[in-house]
DNA sequence: GCTGGGATCGCCT
DNA sequence: GGCGATCCCAGCG
């Protein structure tokens, strides 16, 4: 919608700019949405990022033009979400961390594998992570290279967060030690503060 | 055709 | 805080 693509120039600028946005999946089985609240930056020249090592079958949506979905697979049972950013042929994408729920709570919680306990004890779960979050939206392998501009999954600009913290990145072994996660400070719903 | 790495999660203590 | 589950894909040959 509108012009999200200014907002997708560079992994870095994107990552910060990115939060407050709203992700939005419209499938068969309802829509769920949720606010972005996490990130991580992988830039062409990083050395933990998956094109790191040059364009591949498996990473060469992230050699495409901005503003499309990056799904993979890892640890043989999770997928994670990227939107790409920057120039066709450079290799950057962000990832999606977390997300607030606020709309379709109870398909998320329902693909989440939540059932009869009260919405008090999962909501804080339901996407505070990289795969939860897409097992909640309901994203799938069949969502890699599509468009998240226009779509029935889509971004959308949301809130302003009032206050955004840098931190380094988790569960990577390379360049572990570089600055490129942001989160909404104090928000509930982040992985990991 | 085999080998091993991997941007995780949930359950156990 | 540690660990097991589990599988795609790249790289080598």
């Amino acid at each position: 919608m509108i012009n999200a693509l200014n907002v997708l120039n560079d992994a870095m600028s994107a990552s910060s700019d990115l939060l407050g946005y709203k992700l939005i999946h419209e499938t068969a089985e309802g829509v769920t949405a949720g606010m972005i609240v996490e990130t991580e930056a992988y830039s062409h020249n990083d050395a933990a990022s998956h094109t790191f090592r040059g364009q591949t079958k498996r990473n060469k949506v992230m050699f495409g033009p901005a503003g499309h979905a990056y799904v993979y697979f890892t640890y043989g049972m999770h997928h994670c979400f990227n939107i790409v950013t920057g120039l066709k042929g450079q290799g950057q994408g962000v990832l999606i961390r977390a997300l607030e729920p606020l709309e379709g709570i109870g398909l998320m919680a329902k693909r989440r594998s939540f059932k009869d306990v009260p919405p008090t004890t999962y909501m804080r779960s339901l996407c505070s992570g990289p795969a939860k979050l897409v097992q909640a939206m309901g994203i799938t392998k069949a969502d890699n290279g599509r468009s998240i501009l226009t779509g029935q999954l889509r971004i959308e600009p949301y809130a302003t967060p009032a206050e955004i913290v840098q931190t380094t990145r988790i569960g990577i072994r390379k360049a572990a030690d570089m600055p490129f996660r942001f989160y909404i400070r104090d928000n509930l719903f982040v992985s990991k503060p």
